[in-house]
DNA sequence: CAGATTCTGTGAGGCACCTCACAGAAGCGT
DNA sequence: ACGCTTCTGTGAGGTGCCTCACAGAATCTG
C-alpha cells in the first residue's frame, strides 16, 4: 500500500542506517543543531528529546514548522541534496541522537535500493504534511488551525485519558503554539479561554487536556 | 553538489523513464486530471501546456499551490507512495503529456539506483519549495508575498525584455494570482494599481511587465 | 455581431487578528 | 528563599485584508 515504513520496518530503512553507522551526539536544551543557510550536510536520528524546526524573519518573527521526537530524523534535506540547510533546528529539551555524513548516507542508498525507496516514502510523507499545512493556512481561520494543531500534537505527544480525553504531556507554551499556527500569543490565549469556558479543553498545571476532541475536530474541519 | 538534475540530465532520470515508457495523453483546457482524495496512482510528464495544482475548501475557497509546465511532472506523490491524491490538477490550457502507472515507475527505480537518487533530489527540491512557501506565508504580508510571486512566476513563465525588464507571457488572472498567494482578487488589483502608478509594473493587454524587478525584490525580502 | 461570461476597477464598511501595555503567576538558578 | 526570567491573562486601540456591491472592459461562443 504505502512505501512509508511502519515503525518496526523503519529500522531497516534510513533510520536503521543511522542507528548502525551514525555516531552518538547530544545537545543541551536550547542549543542550535542546524542553522538556516549553513552548508554542512550531516543528518541526525533523534533517540531522545525534542527538536524544534523553525524559520525566522529578519524582524524576529518566528514560524515553527514542527517539533520532532525520538525516531524522527532531521537534516535530511541538506544531507540528501547537498544544498543549504532549509531551517533552524534547536534542541527544545536535552537531545540525544545519532548523526551521519550525507555523503555516506547517499553511498549506502546506492547500495541498498530498498533503503532508497524507503527514503522516497519518507520524503513523500513530509511533502504531504507540509503542503497540507500550507493549504490549511491559506484556507482555514485561526481558530480552525489551532484546533487542528491541538489534535495533531496530541497524536504525537499526547496520552489517552479515560473517557476519550487526551492529555498533552509535553509542555508547549502559548507562544510556541502561536508560532506553530501563525497566531499571536494573545490570540492563542483568548481562544483557550473561550474553549476552557465551553468545556472543550482544560488546563492542568503544565499541559493541556483535550476534554472534547470531537468539538475540536468539528472546529478544525470547517475549512478543507 | 546537488542531486537535483539539470534539465538535460533529467531526461535520464524520472522524466526519461516517463518519456520512454509512458503513453501519450492529452486533455482539453479546463479538464480535471487528478482529483484530491482519488486513489489512482499514475503520474504524468507534461510535454505541452500548463497545469494548475490546487486545493479547495468546502465553502469554495481555493488555494493554488503552483502552475506546472513542459518538463514538469505531476502526480508523483500518489504514484510513489500509493496514497490518495493530495491535490487537484486541472488543465489550465490544453495539455499534452505522458503517463505511467506508479507501480511501473517503482519497478524501474528498483532497477536503476541512479534514477531513484534522481527522484530523491526532485522530492527534496519540492520540499524546499513548499516549506519556503509556507514560511513565507507565515512571515510576510500580502504585498511581500505578491511581489515574491511575480518574480517567481517570471522566472518560469516570463521572457526577458531589454533594460532588465521581464514580461509575463502566460496569462494569469488577478483572481488566480490571489489564490496563489492567499489574497482576494480585489487586494491584488489594488496593489497592482499602486505599483503601476509607481512605475514598478505595467499592464500590456494580456500579461504584465515587471518594469523594476529590483523594487519588487526589495518589497519581497522585507520578511525572511 | 449580439449575448453571455469572465475579468477588471473601485468604494464602503466590517472583522479577525495584531500590537502595545501592564500585572500577576509560575518556573529556575544560585 | 530570593530575585530573574519566562509564561499567562486581559483590555484598548489599530489595521490589513476581506466581503459586498456595482459598473465597465475584455474575451469567448454560437
Amino acid at each position: 500500500m504505502s512505501i512509508e515504513a511502519a515503525p518496526e520496518r523503519r529500522a531497516r530503512g534510513l533510520a536503521g542506517i543511522l542507528e548502525r553507522h551514525g555516531r552518538a551526539v547530544d545537545y543541551p536544551k536550547g542549543r542550535m543543531i542546524y542553522a538556516t543557510g549553513a552548508q554542512d550536510s550531516t543528518m541526525m536520528l533523534i533517540t531522545k528529546g525534542r527538536v524544534e524546526i523553525s524559520r525566522s524573519s529578519v524582524d524576529g518573527r518566528r514560524s515553527i514548522l514542527t517539533h520532532l521526537g525520538p525516531g524522527d530524523m532531521l537534516g535530511e534535506l541538506a544531507a540528501l541534496d547537498g544544498g543549504a540547510r532549509s531551517a533552524d533546528a534547536v534542541a527544545a529539551t536535552a537531545v540525544q541522537g545519532r548523526v551521519l555524513e550525507g555523503a555516506l548516507v547517499l553511498q549506502r542508498l546506492r547500495e541498498e535500493p530498498d533503503a532508497a525507496l524507503d527514503v522516497i516514502g519518507m520524503l513523500c510523507q513530509r511533502l504531504r504534511q507540509t503542503s497540507g499545512m500550507y493549504t490549511a493556512h491559506m484556507l482555514a481561520d485561526g481558530q480552525a488551525r489551532l484546533a487542528r494543531l491541538l489534535l495533531h500534537l496530541s497524536e504525537k505527544w499526547g496520552e489517552a485519558l479515560p473517557g476519550g480525553k487526551l492529555r498533552l504531556a509535553e509542555r508547549f507554551s502559548q507562544s510556541d503554539l502561536g508560532d506553530l499556527v501563525g497566531l499571536s500569543r494573545e490570540s492563542v490565549n483568548r481562544q483557550f479561554r473561550d474553549w476552557e469556558q465551553a468545556g472543550v479543553i482544560a488546563r492542568e498545571g503544565m499541559g493541556i487536556v483535550l476534554c472534547d476532541p470531537g468539538a475540536l475536530a468539528r472546529a478544525a474541519e470547517v475549512a478543507e
